[in-house]
RNA sequence: GCACGAGUGGCUCAGUGGUGGAGUAUCGCCUUGCCAAGGCGAGGGUCGCGGGUUCGAAUCCCGUCUCGUGCUCCA
């Protein structure tokens, strides 16, 4: 059978179509880069975070799950060196429109103007009085500097005077770090262990678009792994390809899946690879691994005078643990894996049908209760939809020929159809219609709830 | 943020200054015993938003927002 895979226009479109995402504050017209997931979109969320649970926290040993709140004390993101390092002095070259830093722009021009030590003002004082010129038209026409912090800063408190910035979260980590001895205090968890978290982050970033795939807000499914020193690489490769099963668990290909490393390292971390996962516009992250070796913790031990030591019962030493993160791009993998299981399938003659093929574990509704002919076997259906309802997510559809409703379910993701029809109400026989074959079987109503139960099953590695 | 392109029912689009349309989808009724059948009917539009020109603007002009593509950015 041919079947096609679709472009970002038609998944947006899509996704649009049926509930899945919307455009954020549409009718305001919007607001750039921001979505709203709709019915089916959350249900699809919510399945892929219970398998990310499943796999990171339920079926591993000393895996504990935190919730940590987005706004923390600021003294966190100065520990954190997010403060510090991601302020940059921006300006824009009137002339030939590129943009640079101010302060790099300064020390390029006199290596003894000390750039670092100015205030924005004396910078900008400095690049007027000067002419320094632009590096790539020479042409010294810019303009004012404009602050760029990649952090959302808003205030708390009421009125002005008493006003205090605070910041939205730009990673979750720090969240696990400052209840790292809260866990392991409450867990009685000793090294090697692990705080996993799900929820949102923010970052105030210039994006390109590529729908969900970059946005300001979004949401992450973290793990930290909090280990001794000398036992962090092997953790590091460890996770690196714990990430890549758990991909393929949920039904992305391998040859689809690449590591990317990472040259270039942030402020915290001594080796970082990525897991790409090869989109429509190419390559694009869907999980971050680092070595973040100590730094966080020794920061904060530094920050806040609580010490983050931990006892090595074999040689008696305290000493700062390593961490290993490992960070899922929620969002990123919910489009990785519409990609994947989007289709567009030729049938016999002309006819197409658009087929969302998840996985049954991730369907976002699970089982499509369909009466035969509506003023025969609606009251039934109905009957029997009440009751599965309260075992999985099911849908009740009596508009339209038995071929549509079909259809229309299969482009939602649902597995699978029960048909109730003369049958159903004469001998309690139910047809059951599975998406993938499009093939059915007819079986007792009793034996229902197990047949499904048998089908939908949680993910496990292959 | 820069450049270019686009924006008209949920979706695809027609409409180049004079009464806002079609297909499809949705809903209702009839029909229909299993893969987008058919018949009848209904609902659904600030023509992205704001301003200007004009007797009159979806249409021309200016601004703006959003999306797309390419740069830039992504510690």
């Amino acid at each position: 059978m041919k079947s096609r895979t679709f472009e970002m226009d038609e998944l947006v479109r899509y996704c649009n179509q049926y509930g899945f995402i919307f455009q954020g504050s549409e009718i305001y017209g919007g607001l750039a880069n921001t979505w709203d997931y709709g019915p089916l979109g959350s249900r699809l969320k919510n399945q892929i975070k219970d398998a990310w649970r499943y796999f990171f926290i339920q079926i591993r040993d000393n895996s504990y799950e935190v919730d940590s709140d987005i706004l923390m004390n600021p003294t966190v993101w100065e520990a954190s060196g997010h403060l510090e390092g991601f302020s940059d002095p921006l300006l824009d070259c009137k002339s030939c429109k590129t943009r640079h830093r101010a302060d790099n722009l300064i020390n390029d021009f006199d290596s003894s103007a000390n750039a670092d030590g100015m205030t924005q003002q004396e910078m900008m004082d400095y690049i007027r009085n000067h002419q320094v010129p632009c590096p790539k038209c020479g042409k010294s026409d810019f303009t004012d500097i404009r602050q760029f912090n990649l952090m959302f800063a808003t205030q708390r408190g009421v009125t002005k005077d008493t006003a205090n910035t605070i910041y939205l979260r730009p990673e979750n980590a720090q969240g696990e770090y400052v209840n790292y001895l809260n866990v392991a205090r409450t867990m009685r968890a000793k090294l090697p262990f692990s705080i996993g978290q799900i929820g949102k982050a923010f970052r105030n970033e210039i994006t390109p678009g590529n729908f969900t795939f970059r946005t300001i807000e979004f949401e992450q499914m973290e793990f930290q792994t909090f280990c001794k020193e000398g036992t962090d690489a092997e953790l590091y490769d460890y996770y690196k390809g714990y990430g890549i099963r758990f991909f393929e668990s949920l039904g992305l290909p391998k040859e689809k899946l690449r590591f990317h490393d990472h040259e270039k390292l942030a402020h915290y971390a001594k080796a970082a690879c990525d897991i790409e996962y090869l989109f429509p516009f190419g390559w694009g992250e869907i999980n971050g691994t680092h070595n973040r070796t100590n730094f966080d913790l020794t920061r904060h031990q530094q920050y806040s005078g609580t010490s983050m030591e931990n006892l090595d019962e074999e040689t008696k030493e305290r000493k700062v643990p390593y961490i290993i993160e490992s960070t899922y791009g929620l969002d990123r993998i919910f489009l990785a894996l519409l990609f994947e299981c989007l289709r567009e399938e030729e049938l016999e003659g002309e006819d197409t049908r658009t087929v969302l093929q998840l996985p049954a574990s991730l369907a976002p509704i699970k089982v499509n209760v369909l009466p035969l002919i509506k003023k025969r076997h609606a009251e039934k259906a109905k009957d029997i939809y009440k009751k599965l309802s309260r075992q999985m997510m099911v849908q009740y559809d009596e508009s339209g020929s038995i071929g549509k409703r079909y259809r229309r379910g299969d482009a939602i993701g649902i597995p699978y159809a029960v048909t109730i029809d003369d049958n159903t109400i004469e001998n309690g026989m139910v047809t059951v219609r599975e998406r993938d074959s499009m093939t059915q079987e007819t079986i007792r109503l009793g034996d229902l709830a197990h047949f499904l139960a048998e089908r939908i099953t949680p993910l496990s590695f292959q």
